[in-house]
DNA sequence: CGGGAGTGCTATCATTTCGGTAGCAGCGAT
DNA sequence: ATCGCTGCTACCGAAATGATAGCACTCCCG
């Protein structure tokens, strides 16, 4: 079983330890980012969330979820399930912009097919 | 070997093609978003992205490289290797918050040992 | 008591992805 | 022609993920 990532550690393809690299192994990983996403609302529980992320194993939503409560951004409650500490509400603050953005790259992919620029 | 998310069409872990769900698959595959950030500086041939990258395999690197391509966020030249396109560019904009807040996750972190919030 | 339905979670095994090493083909300069 | 660089592929073992079944616990209702 993999470590969760930790700023100022090593991190699967980066011995820094800066804190970015750390952040990107951790959301890098199947469904982390997508379990915060769901959570954005309010509190789910384990089967909720993982309807809500399309059937997800729960071997896999375990692992992400004790990964990102070790990481302080979800807590459980075993009457509520799983949300969101103040700190992972500021992850989904800052993240924003990519969700807005991705509108945008949606539209420039679609208007650009027929001219798929260089590739050697 | 796996398809290139697009959106609008269904992806790993979500049929509903929204854009965001496309653009978490692309990004969180390996080495997807470190790739992307290496090359924030200017561009890179093969081998120096993968020895910025800490020695990825070439295998997945050049995987990688064909799926950025292919959404439109890198480019390749013969003679000068990858670099970012506009869109990639503007995508690293939009990403930025996340590296400024990763320091301050990075100390809640730090300052939080101890006190591991309730885990059931 | 005794289901029944909800909770979180584990066990098992197939499939997919990734990692690590070696090496090929092309090109330009020496 | 040999060196050094380029991008890239083949191969295979290791690790992560997907899919299914099912357990232990709690609460509630009869």
């Amino acid at each position: 079983m993999a470590r969760t990532p930790r700023p100022g550690l090593p991190v699967r393809g980066s011995r820094t330890g800066r804190p970015i690299m750390a952040l990107m192994d951790l959301l890098g990983r199947r469904w982390a980012l997508r379990v915060i996403w769901e959570l954005r609302d309010g509190r789910l529980t384990f089967r909720a969330l993982q309807d809500a992320c399309g059937g997800v194993s729960p071997t896999v939503l375990n692992e992400r979820l004790r990964e990102l409560r070790e990481s302080g951004l979800l807590d459980a409650d075993g009457a509520v399930g799983y949300g969101l500490t103040p700190l992972g509400r500021e992850l989904i603050e800052h993240a924003l912009p990519l969700v807005t953005w991705s509108a945008r790259w949606a539209a420039a992919l679609t208007r650009g097919r027929g001219t798929p620029r260089s590739s050697r």
